[in-house]
DNA sequence: AGACAGTAGTTCACCGTTTAACTATCAGCA
DNA sequence: TGCTGATAGTTAAACGGTGAACTACTGTCT
């Protein structure tokens, strides 16, 4: 059965005819995925209504699931969230107005600042994380336990080779 | 092999032994399509250096891919953009200016805009397709074709139930 | 010890996007 | 024909991000 990806790669391929440079399953599968993520964006976009933003929420997040203990510098928070520096620094103005984390001056090293989530920033993230997974599992309920097996080894043999 | 992504998941493992909610494949699969679009999105950006912009580049593609005759509204470039309708007229704004598209108001209703490519704009998309297309071929070089009918074979099944 | 390059975080100016008015136009209906 | 509600596009203010300057601090080399 065809879906919405295979008509545009259709269409392309008309244009394309006899150039080698277009692969179609490459355009599909990257289209695809494209698709996928718009729409678990949007999904996790209506589970944050009120004040709280999803950004506010992705940047506890990382913070949360650091290792053991939960705690990290701004910088490691801008490289996991693949945001600037200067971004973090105005996310955290706002969590920390709002209570949820921290800053400390490390007392080691007295550039940097650690940054703890609180007893409020713990609950905020714990009101959120499972609808968010649930919005994920949502997304690729399609797929049987083999098949999402299946996907993730493919997908990891594209990201070794991406990172390595 | 483990990539980056076993890693993460691992971690948050540990977090929610006992949750049924956390799917480790779920949240490889998604991760990793994340981080290969991340990569992308990078080796895309390095490609538009001039005054010509990454957001120029794909106004001006989804115009190009449009069924025959080449043409649009504002409206279905917000839709294929998933930006908003302002956003496109700022851009619109910017290839008009260069001379890259002419908006025409429609004869038969008033309130549209007509978007065509200049033959100039049509150029300047020939000049970069190829390069984009060599950037996603290069993101995914490390499936064979088999490899990447598979992929799409999954894929393709969660865009059915996401779209149906 | 003192100079100096490097680093962490913040601040600031600029830019693109969003949200919310606002204008112009259309279609339906009294 | 003249309201009325809906729709297409634009405009304006607010917001979040980037990149570059800036401050404070560290570590090394002499």
């Amino acid at each position: 059965m065809e879906d919405s990806v295979d008509q545009h790669v259709a269409r392309w391929a008309g244009f394309w005819k006899n150039e080698p440079e277009f692969a179609p399953e490459v355009e599909g599968a990257l289209v695809r995925m494209k698709y996928i993520q718009r729409w678990i964006d949007r999904a996790d976009l209506a589970i944050f209504n009120d004040g709280f933003t999803v950004q506010d929420y992705k940047t506890l997040h990382v913070l949360m699931v650091q290792p053991w203990p939960t705690e990290a510098t701004p910088a490691q928070l801008a490289e996991a969230l693949n945001v600037t520096r200067a971004a973090v620094t105005s996310r955290l103005d706002r969590l920390d107005e709002a209570g949820l984390i921290t800053r400390q001056i490390d007392g080691a090293d007295r550039r940097r600042v650690i940054v703890r989530p609180t007893q409020k920033g713990r609950e905020m993230w714990n009101k959120y994380i499972f609808k968010g997974m649930a919005v994920d599992q949502r997304a690729l309920a399609a797929l049987r336990h083999e098949e999402l097996v299946q996907l993730n080894g493919l997908l990891r043999k594209v990201l070794l080779s991406l990172e390595g």
